[in-house]
RNA sequence: CGGGGUGUAGCUUAGUUGGUAAAGCGCCAGGCUGGGGGUCUGGAGACCCAGGGUUCGAGUCCCUGCACCCCGACCA
């Protein structure tokens, strides 16, 4: 019986990460395109829960969903010089179509604050301040050629949302700017149970073109950090022709041209990937319940007497029915038929494949499955099942009657997203270091942690953190309203703080 | 784009000094089988990455590509 493991985390962190990814059901394949995945059947309901979720939220700002080409004339390209210089590398370019060879190519996009522009004074809706602020969003793709792919952290092409804002005044961007952050950070953390590090940026790691960068930045297991979503203040950057005209304004209640302000923001599908890399274990994948496609699977233990069977697949059902309150039960076919489903309050799915327990019960561990019910006709007989959590020991299975069950999952399901979040929370806390010198902050590096410093601005010492510390990176400013680093020194250079605020300093994804 | 590695069945791999392919998992059929991948029997499934070359004969030896993976630099 050669199982197919999974490498423990303590002996291969990157091995580990490609294992649950690889063996949990229908997550996700490789393509025949380099860097790119098809996303499985789970992990495109992951992403569109987590669309599901984040539109919700972004409905009561007032953000309008729309829908902009994949494609960018080059000339577009020519007009932001500091963008251009940060993309131009990455982007892949279409130079045929139909056939012949096109007078001008395009570009796939890598991010669409051109065609954004382009957009406000092509549909007119920025004439007035009447018309502002302008609160649009896409869901789309983009594509990004970066050198080392890494399924869900890092694909060629990736699926987010990014939003374009307009705003008469900077105070008012910048407000709007930072309640996306905050946005994203409920997302985060109340969502998929992972803790977040709300930031600023430093200047050399802005977005291209933007005067101030916003990010929320996590933990993994193995102590590395990932931006896991961005806030752009691109003020009037990108509004600007090169020849320094603006090529969006409005008129104020002045009667004045004004250009107005800019932002943009974006989380992408790596936010799957921090999902599995922050709760996963050694057995596998684990999904919060909140995002969870599926919150429950029930297991119907079958037995060689047809009747009794059909009597446990009947229980099954009218459980999975008062769990999920939903009166629903359609069929799903994933990799084998035999599964059911019902949609309600949570979504219940049942394991009616005729095979053994052990199977239904790995095939859902590997899922991330937070509950499963097992329901044979012994426990049928005392109106019973069994409740099983994903991240709870077996010693810890919940014996439960039929009917006190829907609740006592109910209760489960909570107390297991806080525990998740509490778990990753702990463990963040407990790895965020604040060394006085450069030997105690390099310790920190290599025992995973992160580490909360002065730093004294200039580019030779992020070189030097870099360098002598095999990749620690600058990844935001702290963000609690401290200003606790006046006069502190950079254990870098041993330099005078250039900043107010401290800035945490970790290796990153 | 640098450094290293690997291409043989759906997956993981074995293939001796060159003689046209093997195992485990998975899959299919059928037994026995109730709680973390059970077991027995039978079966299907591979132009050995591509193109050249050496040879009577190449998965194996030699060139040349291509692809993928890992470690760095770049990034959501």
């Amino acid at each position: 019986m050669a199982k197919q493991l999974i490498t423990p985390r303590a002996q291969n962190f990157p091995q580990w990460y490609q294992d649950i990814i690889a063996h949990a059901p229908d997550l996700y394949d490789e393509s025949p395109v380099t860097g790119c995945i098809t996303f499985g059947s789970l992990a495109t309901k992951l992403w569109a829960n987590i669309k599901q979720y984040m539109d919700s939220r972004l409905r009561e700002l007032g953000v309008e969903n729309i829908m902009l080409p994949t494609l960018i004339p080059e000339s577009f390209f020519q007009r932001e010089k500091e963008h251009v210089e940060g993309f131009a590398p990455e982007v892949a370019v279409v130079t045929h179509a139909g056939g012949t060879k096109l007078p001008e190519p395009y570009f796939i996009r890598p991010t669409s604050e051109l065609l954004f522009v382009d957009w406000y004074t092509r549909s007119g809706r920025v004439q007035s301040h009447r018309d502002l602020p302008l609160l649009v969003n896409q869901w789309c793709s983009v594509m990004r050629w970066e050198k080392r792919p890494r399924a869900f952290l890092r694909t060629t092409e990736f699926h987010w949302q990014e939003g374009h804002c307009l705003f008469p005044t900077q105070d008012q961007c910048r407000e709007f700017t930072l309640k996306i952050l905050d946005l994203y950070a409920d997302l985060s953390e109340n969502f998929l149970a992972i803790p977040v590090i709300k930031g600023e940026k430093a200047e050399h790691e802005r977005f291209p073109g933007a005067t101030g960068t916003f990010t929320i930045e996590g933990m993994m297991q193995d102590g590395k950090a990932l931006q896991m979503g961005t806030s752009h203040m691109l003020s009037q950057n990108f509004l600007l022709g090169a020849d320094g005209k603006p090529m969006v304004s409005f008129l104020n209640e002045k009667e004045e041209q004004t250009v107005p302000y800019y932002d943009s923001w974006g989380a992408s599908t790596r936010l799957l990937g921090a999902l599995f890399m922050t709760h996963g274990d050694d057995d596998g994948i684990v999904l919060p319940p909140n995002v969870a496609p599926v919150q429950c699977t029930i297991l119907p233990i079958f037995g060689s007497d047809a009747a009794e069977n059909e009597k446990v697949l009947k229980a099954a059902r009218d459980l999975a029915v008062s769990i999920s309150k939903s009166t629903t039960i359609y069929p799903v076919h994933g990799r084998a038929n035999g599964f059911e489903e019902t949609s309600g309050e949570c979504t219940v799915r049942i394991d009616a494949r005729e095979t053994r327990l052990g199977d239904k019960t790995f095939h859902q561990i590997r899922m991330g499955t937070p509950i499963r019910i097992e329901l044979g006709a012994r426990d049928l007989a005392e109106n019973s099942c069994m409740i099983k959590s994903r991240i709870r020991t077996r010693d810890e299975a919940v014996k439960c009657s039929l009917s006190k069950t829907p609740q006592a999952v109910t209760d489960m399901l909570k107390k297991d997203q806080e525990t998740l979040f509490a778990r990753a929370l702990e463990k963040r806390n407990k790895n965020i270091a604040e060394p006085k010198d450069f030997a105690a902050l390099k310790t920190a590096l290599e025992e995973g942690m992160w580490a909360l410093v002065a730093w004294d601005g200039t580019k030779e010492t992020v070189e030097k953190l870099k360098a002598e510390t095999s990749g620690g990176t600058y990844r935001c400013f702290a963000f609690d309203g401290k200003e606790d680093a006046k006069g502190v020194l950079d254990p870098v250079s041993g330099k005078q703080s250039a900043f107010a605020k401290r800035i945490y300093v970790a290796k990153a994804y």
